[in-house]
DNA sequence: TTTTCTTAGTGTCGTTATGACACTAACATA
DNA sequence: TATGTTAGTGTCATAACGACACTAAGAAAA
């Protein structure tokens, strides 16, 4: 009871300005296929430090309005592409004395997968400069802000590899698509061909697909249309995808 | 010219204490082979908040000593069991607003790996109390600090869903093992068996291992010694290892 | 109406890594 | 020398995939 209490007199004497802490923030990479390639969306900087780089889009977690993490990455996305129920899963997070030069920094890096369909740029009343860019581009040619080249490649690595074993691609496609649509996508992640009969018994026997009864119809045979199931967690397969041999 | 001085200026009036920042920490579950269990190590706080918890090892960023939040995470590890090379990997960033009572907070966890005969103890003159639990019974009957339940349950689902797929347990053994040792080692951390022939040739097709030379040799037919080959990255297997069917 | 072109979708066989399980090998100890 | 115990192997069946040729279904041209 004396130990209650005097964890209540420690927490009201207690002041985080008393201690050295890192800054924190959250970072993303917002990925799309446009165009048949992998983009990702960057960020001219408006302000200091770095001012005028381009960078990923991110920021401070707003200590009133955010409860966690995901909350703040979800806002970030939110402000700058409209999207507000994306896929978004936590990569990893970079910390040292020298990534920023404002002193010992955390960032937490978040990944996004969006369909182009659902994006209006720049939704928020913000002045920065927004552009989607080829993932290689941003890259080798793109002198990202701090280290944000690699918090890129460390989202993009994630990306290619769960690409081997799930079904993540999906969540860059809109609600309804083809199979072929599905493999294309997963072609251009993969960055190289997949064989097509292999690749639609993967996708069909993991039973993560239904058919919305649609078929798109082009200047050919009608192409079934599928959705991901309503349960659907993106799915493991027992073995990686391979490309040709 | 005028905005590469008016950024030093920039950086010159920066104080991070005008800003609201989250507390920012490294949590770590350091696993290991005791027992034939998986086991981790807890530590009971010697300070507020939850003074008197077991929670996971783990603490703040020093500021002028660590360079990189895996030197915290580093550091923490040195101090607590004496390894200083480990097999250490990030693992997920927890933030919040409620997770900690002294404010929103950040924690990166980190999942370690040693060798239970490198362990010793409480190396460093800290007074909290530490102890090895079994995984489980720590998740399931210890009521861990803070969200640090949670921390564990993460580290430990990362740890044993890489199992299936790589050859991480590895570093779970002394410098030299035989075979049997290490099939014992994976299927502690499974949960369940694996057939012999399937996993030695998985093992040994992988080229990750090579023969130290040595034997170990008990009551019955020596058993020959093996060590992790020196460039030896974990090894990622092309599928997943199955239990039983 | 028929032909042709294009993309959707299937049948089937070989390959590969694994599971199953019986087998042999090598030592200590009695 | 026999026996027990653990190390390590031979071999076949199986599951999931790659390769590739095949059929199906529509639009548009002829």
């Amino acid at each position: 009871m004396a130990r209650k209490l005097s964890e209540k007199a420690f927490l009201t004497d207690y002041n985080i300005h008393d201690f050295d802490v890192p800054l924190t923030s959250v970072d993303m990479a917002i990925f799309t296929i446009r165009d048949s390639q992998l983009q990702v969306l960057l960020v001219k900087r408006a302000q200091h430090p770095a001012l005028d780089c381009w960078a990923l889009p991110g920021g401070f977690i707003d200590l009133k309005r955010d409860r966690t993490l995901a909350d703040t990455a979800r806002r970030k996305l939110l402000e700058k592409t409209g999207v507000d129920t994306p896929y978004l899963e936590q990569v990893e997070s970079f910390g040292s004395r020298d990534r920023d030069p404002r002193g010992w920094s955390v960032t937490v890096a978040y990944l996004a997968l969006i369909a182009s369909e659902e994006i209006r740029l720049s939704r928020d009343g913000s002045s920065e400069e927004v552009a989607w860019v080829p993932v290689e581009k941003a890259e080798q040619q793109f002198d990202l802000a701090f280290d944000h080249t690699e918090i890129l490649k460390s989202c993009h690595g994630r990306l290619t590899s769960k690409v081997q074993y799930t079904s993540l691609p999906v969540n860059l496609l809109p609600r309804e698509f083809t199979l072929t649509e599905l493999q294309q996508t997963f072609e251009i992640v993969l960055g190289n061909s997949v064989e097509k009969k292999s690749f639609r018994r993967r996708i069909l026997d993991a039973d993560i697909l239904e058919e919305t009864g649609n078929v798109k119809t082009g200047s050919n045979r009608p192409a079934k249309l599928y959705r991901v199931k309503a349960d659907g967690q993106s799915h493991f397969f027992a073995r990686n995808i391979e490309g040709p041999r």
